[in-house]
RNA sequence: GGAUCGGUAGUUCAGCUGGUUAGAAUGCUGCCCUGUCACGGCAGAGGUCGCGGGUUCGAGUCCCGUCCGGUCCGCCA
């Protein structure tokens, strides 16, 4: 070992040991006579000193020699400092070195490795190695580890199997874009990489392992965001034998178990709500809920007046923001502006300011009295002091712009603190969505997915308005994970591709082996996935998971360090027969 | 596929309505300094203003195109 000691765990006890330290010169402070050296590594700093009067020519020299980041090993007598520092946690001590080696030199590196960096995103991906060595980065990959350890530990305790799947499988139409692999031993076929384990997880269920988890990479190929990543980290489970109910509560108990492990906090049991009720009253399948704001109709309240907009509306609804009725012209302004983005799409804000002395100014004054006003108000349930903001339109596009809204009233208002946590179920999504563009209708969560048993008799008739055994967990507005209820009976299943377009040939060259599999003895099962990319960020009170990806892709998939995705030699493109075409 | 913000010293940024030699901080180099710990002081080096074209007497600044990066919409069973 070339150290005896981390550069974190010396302390006032081990004062006249002599020992070996070795890790990366953070900075050196030459102040002619006296000269530090700050070494770090993982586990902290400790500060070498060097007087100039007593010490060999050799270790003067080298430490002059020395710059950022330089890789050193000291070795030195432990000494109590003259003058102590509380910052770090050695702080009370410091070696005199009898040897400095010099391990290896370093060209200075292109931005600061400390907490609070000069580097912007781009440098620091293309130098990810040294921004590793930065303590944020560091914390969030301990917390990410962390909580892989705490999974494993909850899960096992439960009985649950740990079983590694394919990562070359076989490429399928629904869901997103799959990352694809050309096969040189059978030519002109391809495998793809799993979206996820989806169906070999139900073929273990069907292969007796009734409880089973991975944390596991998986692959899509679709547009990135701060919160995605072509390749991501999923907890992967499912349980044979159970219902939703059971679901809910064993992977509720894994949240809890994570918070409580991890960050220390307990966490009420969890609160559900409707898919239906999420969108009612959130406009969003995944509502924030550490603030309520939660949506008021008004259709039957505001129609009838000459307002042509409101009139003309299918649906009015309007949030009451507590106590923003101070709000100024600009900052009403700048939340009408806030709405008629491209991105939000609305086409116009109406407001009304209940003031402190008890009237009411709206920005309809026009169309509404005062009288009217005050009905608008006992319908919002508002107090003197609070505003209350109205969009109108088609119901869905309203929703989501409200929606937004709201999340946008909430950050003003300071009511999303990243440290406050409100989890939650979302229960009884639909089974199917229409899809406009291909004028079919489209598994909502994924074809594997049961309906309810009550609702079945409907998937003839109303197929659009079956709910599916279907459950979202969220955390403070992040989907966080998602799950369902199997199908596990052929003939359902079949029924299933036969809603979502699929010829019987199509299903059975897809999915045959699957279906084939229920045929011989397949229980009732279901499960969840969790996002772990993103439950790490959202512990670690961060929106972008990026940083908690060791060596994670930019915005347009590429890898920045590496330089890849990156074009192949024309003979590993002949081997594979493909040919690429010019764009 | 679309919207939007950005690209100026190694790095993070400023640079107004177009106008002399493009600035600051930090980093880097050299010298000085006996208790620093974001050490301090003095001096110095460091620029294809992303790239291409255009307007103009004159472009870092205005216009068009393009590349790169960020955020969002679409997309993400």
């Amino acid at each position: 070992m070339l150290r005896t000691h981390t550069c974190g765990e010396l302390r006032m006890k081990n004062v006249t040991e002599t020992v070996t330290i070795s890790g990366w010169v953070q900075g050196v402070r030459d102040k002619g006579s006296l000269l530090w050296i700050d070494l770090r590594d993982r586990y902290g700093i400790t500060q070498i000193t060097i007087e100039t009067e007593n010490a060999a020519k050799e270790i003067i020299e080298a430490a002059r020699t020395l710059g950022r980041e330089y890789v050193i090993s000291v070795t030195g007598k432990v000494a109590e400092r003259y003058s102590k520092s509380d910052k770090i946690a050695t702080g009370d001590i410091e070696i005199y070195p009898d040897n400095i080696t010099i391990l290896n030199a370093a060209l200075t590196p292109p931005f600061t490795i400390e907490d609070e960096t000069d580097g912007g995103d781009d440098i620091r991906m293309k130098y990810r190695y040294l921004d590793l060595r930065r303590n944020p980065v560091r914390k969030n990959l301990e917390l990410r580890h962390r909580m892989a350890i705490e999974t494993r530990n909850y899960l096992d305790s439960l009985n649950f199997l740990e079983v590694e799947t394919p990562v070359l499988i076989k490429s399928t139409p629904e869901g997103a874009r799959d990352f694809v692999v050309p096969s040189r031993m059978n030519q002109g076929e391809f495998y793809a990489l799993p979206q996820s384990p989806q169906t070999f997880k139900q073929l273990l269920m069907i292969g007796g392992f009734d409880r089973y988890y991975q944390i596991v990479k998986c692959f899509r190929d679709e547009d990135l965001r701060a919160d995605r990543q072509p390749e991501f980290t999923q907890i992967d489970c499912e349980m044979a034998f159970v219902e939703q109910e059971d679901i809910l509560q064993t992977f509720e108990g894994l949240v809890c178990h994570l918070f409580k492990t991890v960050k220390g906090i307990d966490i009420p049991a969890l609160t559900r709500m409707t898919y239906a009720d999420a969108m009612k009253f959130y406009g969003n399948d995944k509502p924030d809920i550490r603030f309520e704001m939660k949506f008021v109709e008004l259709n039957s309240v505001v129609k009838g007046k000459d307002f042509k907009v409101f009139n003309d509306a299918q649906l009015v609804v309007g949030i009451c923001a507590k106590g923003a009725a101070e709000y100024s012209r600009k900052q009403l302004d700048e939340l009408t502006e806030y709405v008629k983005r491209p991105q939000i799409g609305a086409t116009g804000l109406v407001y009304a300011r209940y003031n402190a002395d008890g009237t009411i100014k709206s920005s309809v004054d026009k169309f509404y009295n005062e009288e009217d006003l005050k009905k608008w108000a006992q319908t919002f349930d508002a107090k003197p002091g609070d505003l209350m903001l109205i969009l109108a339109g088609e119901t869905n596009k309203t929703r989501k712009a409200l929606s937004e809204l709201r999340l946008e009233m909430g950050t003003r208002l300071g009511l999303r603190d990243k440290n406050t946590f409100a989890c939650h179920w979302v229960i009884d999504f639909p089974l199917l969505e229409w899809s406009e563009e291909t004028s079919r209708f489209h598994a909502m969560h994924h074809p594997f997915t049961s309906p309810k048993p009550e609702d079945i008799e409907l998937i003839d008739s109303a197929p659009g308005e079956v709910r599916a055994n279907a459950y979202d967990m969220v955390i403070n507005g992040v989907e966080v994970g998602g799950g369902s209820i199997r199908i596990f009976n052929k003939q359902l299943q079949s029924r299933m591709f036969d809603l979502l377009g699929f010829t019987k040939e199509e299903a059975q060259a897809q999915f045959g082996f699957l279906m084939n599999a229920f045929e011989f003895g397949a229980p009732p099962h279901g499960g969840l996935a969790f996002g772990f990319d993103r439950l790490c960020s959202l512990f670690g009170g961060a929106e972008v998971i990026r940083d908690f990806i060791a060596f994670p892709k930019n915005n347009s998939g590429r890898d920045v360090m590496i330089d890849s995705p990156s074009p192949i030699a024309q003979a590993q493109l002949d081997e594979l027969g493909i040919g690429v075409k010019k764009p």
